[in-house]
DNA sequence: CACGGCTCTCGACAAAAGTCAAATTTGCTT
DNA sequence: AAGCAAATTTGACTTTTGTCGAGAGCCGTG
């Protein structure tokens, strides 16, 4: 596991290499080896977070459209990434710079909450690694089956590797069969001080969920595509962390909702930074609805959903007016 | 001055290469520009601090010796760098080590304090540039005469310039000829402001001179070689931000200390984080009186110097007992 | 409107970095 | 103690990156 010979190694080429300035083959001669493993040995200091390249995310929130979002939705901080050119695949575009703006949001010291889904593992699988100790990484909501490979758990611990951080996993199922057990077993120790815990986090990221056969729940057997549809006309308007919200970001009140074991909406609030990626243009909905129960204060989106938003903001004040 | 043209399309560019991992090829087709330029533009990007590369300080930390130097001298934490390998020049090894620290302790939104002399010059040239918005850099102490490139005012313009920050200038000379002048010039409201200012600094990075008619002080004049043997006889033992300290790091009660425009001790103490850089191993004496004084929390030291300082220190308490 | 002076851009070459399979070392088991 | 598997190192090769001078475009000026 540990990389033995080298870790000092490692550090010292890395060393030599990013803060002298000096050439591959100076280091190389530096600590009596060959090039070949200079070049390997930093190769390992960039996937160990030893060494840090980060881009700025300047860019992205200077926009003209980030700054009007921010104040038509009250938000810390937007940032947009721009769907037109840049890459094949804007999804990709939309999940690398979440994962810049993660790590620019993430501090020493920091107490973590990540929820689960595509998106927050596509930024998981495609952030780079870091240095940042002392973090701990912690799972805001219960576990389900095992079909996906973006499992809460999954996520969890992959953000704390490329962390080099303490992942903190959640030993019980998302959604249970019934209310009473759910019940029992939020109250069991281990997992209410998990639970308890959530409220104390510094950053969270989460995606939004939205209501239809489509969502994980579904897919993984949380729920019928025919409860989904029926909690939809009850209200139903997004998923966050497992959860149903309705319009209003306030949580549904519903049986499903009951038996479900994660973070309450107000350890979310309580959380300074909150963090939300939304990559598919489809969850419009559920984004307002999070957006509206301010579960969201730093927001990154695409520019086609940026512009969604801000016409919708706009038209609500017309209206209003 | 500014790079017009581009700007953006640096930033594409770093984008498209360092986030996303592009070939500077696949850059450059993406960008419909040459390679050439792509190349150029990168090399834009990290002297900006666009793109942002830093080294690890950990092996530096997790040294046996810096934990024993913490807890000999109630540090918060110290860094030595290696005096034996490594490079030709030891000092320079001291000075990048320290730049990575600084850039480390740095965080958006800081009030930074910078002194001057040539150890904070050399790792203001080598620091590599950031992209810290919000940040202010303020100089700590009244500026001195020309021939010398590292003036106060030179090292706080160099770092605010490297780090994209807002440098805040002392329009004041470091001594005057009388205490009487010194007394009305502190009390202009543009000078007391200033003064007032540096207890709200979240960081500050300075070195402490030895006593001796090596000194910067005497080489610009400040003080004759006489004038500084006679404040040594008196219990001079460093100089700090332009002041003279005592054995105890406290002000020495003296006329040229009157006779100086800079910032009070107490000030300075206020100051959560106090990085102190030392180079050079005849600066033993004045580092142990900056130390007992509180006036370092965050020390950055070589090797040799770190090996007399636990000597000392083991050597005190052994004496205690 | 032509003329330097300026910066930006590009193509071609040189330098540096990345890669791979073979060779060597290391650690562990039988 | 020998044998085997895993990990590490290296030399030789390929790909990628950096650099330089020439040329192109863009002003403000005479």
């Amino acid at each position: 596991m540990a990389i033995r010979p080298a870790e000092q190694l490692i550090h010292k080429a890395a060393w030599l290499y990013y803060a002298h300035g000096l050439r591959q083959d100076e280091v190389a001669s530096q600590l009596n080896i060959s090039r070949a493993s200079v070049a390997m040995y930093l190769r390992k200091a960039r996937e160990t977070g030893i060494v840090n390249i980060s881009t700025s995310t300047q860019l992205f929130t200077d926009d003209a459209m980030a700054r009007r979002l921010e104040d038509a939705f009250g938000l810390d901080a937007v940032w947009i990434a721009p769907e037109n050119a840049y890459l094949a695949d804007p999804s990709t575009d939309i999940a690398v710079l979440a994962a810049s703006v993660f790590l620019e949001l993430a501090k020493k010291g920091d107490r973590i909450g990540v929820a689960w889904g595509r998106t927050v593992y596509t930024i998981a699988d495609i952030m780079s690694f870091a240095d940042l100790q002392d973090v701990t990484v912690v799972q805001l909501c219960g576990n389900l089956g095992a079909p996906y490979s973006y499992r809460p758990d999954q996520c969890t611990m992959e953000i704390a590797r490329r962390l080099n951080a303490k992942g903190l996993n959640f030993y019980a199922p998302l959604v249970l069969s019934t209310e009473e057990l759910a019940k029992s077993l939020r109250a069991e120790p281990v997992i209410r001080d998990q639970l308890a815990g959530i409220a104390d986090c510094d950053l969270a990221l989460y995606s939004v969920g939205a209501v239809d056969a489509d969502s994980h729940l579904v897919k993984c057997g949380a729920l019928s595509p025919a409860e989904m549809e029926a909690l939809r006309s009850q209200g139903a308007a997004g998923v966050i962390a497992g959860q149903i919200i309705d319009a209003r970001g306030e949580i549904l009140d519903c049986s499903y909702n009951r038996r479900v074991i994660s973070a309450e909406l107000a350890s979310l609030r309580a959380i300074e930074k909150r963090l939300m990626v939304v990559q598919e243009d489809s969850k419009f909905e559920p984004l307002l609805a999070a957006i509206a129960g301010g579960l969201c204060t730093h927001l990154v989106v695409g520019a086609h959903m940026a512009e969604r938003l801000l016409q919708h903001a706009g038209a609500a004040t017309k209206k209003a007016s």
